[in-house]
DNA sequence: CCTGTATATACCTTGACGCGCATATGAACT
DNA sequence: AGTTCATATGCGCGTCAAGGTATATACAGG
C-alpha cells in the first residue's frame, strides 16, 4: 500500500530545489498540476511526488476541479521554519546593532569623507 | 587535494539534524570542538566534518588556542534563508489577519460562550 | 464506448550524503 | 624524542531520496 515517507521534517521538504519553486509559485495564486509543469519546466511525474510530499507534510492543500487539481499554499506550513529561526535573527540583529554602533564612532571620529552613511533613521535589517 | 563537496545552498546546510544541532548550541556562545562533542554527544569525527561544512559555507568560524579550535556563529549565513522566507510571511500574516477579522465577527455575531477569546489586545502572531 | 486529457503511482537506477572506523596532523609538556 | 591531548581527514559502506520511464486511474466529450 503506502510506504512510510521519511522526509519529515520542514527542512527536509525545503531542501529540495523543485520543492522551493512549487512553493515560490504557489506564494502567489494557485496553480494546477499541468500550470506548474510548464512553469517550471519539470516533467508532470516530479510535479506529482513533490506535491504529494508538499501536501502530506502540510504545506499545500488540493481541490478537485473537474480532472484538474489546483494546489495552494497553506499558511501555518513554514511557521515552524520561522520559529527555529528566531534566535539567529536575534544573534544576528546583535551583530548589526554592534556594527551600527561601531560605524557611528567611526563616522564622528573621522570627519573626513561625510556622506558615506545617511542618518540612521530607524532601525532596519540590513541587507548582505 | 581537496574534494568539492556538493553541500551547497543553505537549505542543504539545515538539512541535517547535527548541524542544526550544532548551530543552536553556537547562537548562545562560542565552543570548542570537544565542548560540542560531549554536549550533543557524537562522535568527534562527525562534529569536525559538520563543523568543515558549516566552515566552507560561511556560517562559523573558526579562532585557534593552542589545540583547541574555537568555533563561534557567523551573523550573516542565515539572512538568506530569511529572506527566502519573507513572501511566505507575507502570505501567512495575510491569512492570520483574515482570520482573525473573521473571528471577531464570530465573537460579536454570537454573544454565547463569551470568555473564550480575550480582548483582542495587540495584534500577535499565532502559535501554531 | 472510445479517445484524449489530467494527474497519480509503481518500479528501477543512480548518486549523494552521513556515519563508523582508522589514521594523520599538530600542539603542549615532560 | 616520546607521549598525550585536540582536531582533521581518508576510506568503505549503507541508506535514502530524486529522477526517468511506463503505467494506472479518473474524468470529459464526441
Amino acid at each position: 500500500m503506502e510506504y512510510i515517507k521519511s522526509v519529515n521534517s520542514v527542512f527536509d521538504i525545503i531542501a529540495e530545489p523543485n520543492r522551493r519553486a512549487i512553493l515560490s509559485l504557489l506564494v502567489s495564486s494557485r496553480q494546477s498540476v499541468g500550470e506548474i509543469e510548464r512553469q517550471l519546466r519539470m516533467p508532470q511525474p516530479t510535479v506529482s511526488k513533490h506535491l504529494r510530499v508538499l501536501r502530506e507534510a502540510g504545506f499545500v492543500e488540493s481541490t478537485v476541479d473537474a480532472q484538474r487539481r489546483l494546489y495552494r499554499l497553506k499558511p501555518d506550513a513554514l511557521q515552524e521554519l520561522d520559529a527555529w529561526l528566531a534566535p539567529f535573527r536575534r544573534f544576528w540583529s546583535a551583530h548589526v546593532d554592534a556594527l551600527e554602533r561601531h560605524l557611528d564612532r567611526m563616522d564622528q571620529s573621522t570627519p573626513t569623507k561625510r556622506k558615506t552613511r545617511p542618518t540612521p533613521t530607524k532601525k532596519k535589517t540590513r541587507r548582505r
